[in-house]
DNA sequence: GACTAATGCGATATATTGTTCGCTTTCAAC
DNA sequence: GTTGAAAGCGAACAATATATCGCATTAGTC
């Protein structure tokens, strides 16, 4: 950023040019996504925009580390919740809480996971899986046969990936031949699965 | 097209114009391709290249339809070796296969699926989805335990999107901590487990 | 070789892009 | 109310984009 917001009213002025660049993101995709349009969308001048932004990317940039916080604060609200509950529960309440992050102001914030390449969130992504594995680690006081669950690493980062895109690839489906609720039903069950099975082989190689 | 090509050297030029089209896509990313350098990229002028595609959107296009013509292609050579296999071995071939064509031509393709959003992709993916539909129904004549399995669509909807984006971030990754074999071990796992699971369910339900 | 249609060219027109900079307006402290 | 810094503006600039069109080259047929 090249200039830090001192006064009340450039703070809030770069608020409104992240929502208003979300915005554009959202309905132009990132080929049409200048920053003339963001600045007219955000009612600002461009001069305004460059006064906090070094470029277009650093714009993008900070568009993606603002939704990686959004997402990271809602699943560490729903940790506590974790705890008593069942494995089935644990998977369904973080793939739900995913959800309903995305799902804020319209969908709008789809768009930087649809263009994850562009945004470089790959890190955040990782980030997500750290908390998770936080989250299973704290979930294993309660569950001790979780312990030690071999290829935790790599079993969530399929399942990150299976959630994100699903969900990503499901909310702009035009017309979806089976509810959302049936998509998490899906989701849920079969990781759900896949986790139970993993545990089963663990057993059966340390007896 | 805008034209068709009636001659050889007009032939061989789409096809120039298409390979020089995937590779600068797959080196500059969607917002930084540009007629321009696909032209000088296939050794042409730009002329010549708006005498085959109305414009850049049509260009996008064709290549997006050219490759879900391979992927087809590949996955159809695979059906017959799918009759005689296990239901393990039919999860893994489909997705061996999948892995192959997009290893085609150093990753070149990999960037269609990246950007499937700007691309409108969405109806080949669901062509590849109705294959693997066709592919089950031939394995259900030697499995009959196979037939009117719950739910089938909605369950390859979501095993279709969680290979695909697997195999896209996985081959995107710059340093990944496991090897893709392991990667293919867990999908193959993991999707396998569910249909198992979805077939017991089936059985307790129309016992 | 001459003729015609198909093909290929690239300078050019037009539009849009990202970014800058001199200027005006607003704010807060005195 | 004056003053200096912070914030905001938008016309202007250079670079680059897509797309066109009159002209040159090539291929096939007689």
């Amino acid at each position: 950023m090249r200039k830090k917001p001192q006064q009340h009213r450039s703070r809030a002025m770069v608020e409104r040019i992240l929502d208003a660049a979300a915005h554009v993101l959202h309905e132009n995709g990132i080929v049409d996504f200048g920053t003339r349009q963001v600045a007219e969308r955000a009612g600002i001048s461009v001069g305004s925009l460059y006064q906090y932004f070094d470029h277009k990317q650093a714009l993008l940039q900070a568009l993606g580390e603002h939704v990686s916080q959004l997402i990271n604060q809602h699943i560490q609200a729903v940790i506590p919740s974790l705890i008593s509950a069942t494995p089935e529960q644990f998977v369904r309440i973080i793939i739900e809480s995913a959800f309903e992050v995305l799902d804020q102001n319209e969908g709008r914030y789809l768009y930087l996971i649809q263009h994850w390449q562009q945004l470089d969130i790959r890190q955040d992504v990782r980030q997500l899986e750290q908390l998770i594995i936080q989250a299973i680690e704290l979930f294993s006081a309660s569950h001790p046969e979780l312990r030690n669950l071999p290829q935790l690493r790599r079993t969530l980062y399929i399942a990150v990936n299976t959630v994100l895109f699903n969900l990503m690839r499901y909310t702009s489906e035009p017309s979806p031949f089976f509810s959302r609720g049936e998509l998490i039903d899906g989701l849920v069950d079969m990781l759900d699965t896949y986790f139970q099975k993993q545990l089963h082989t663990q057993k059966t190689f340390t007896p």
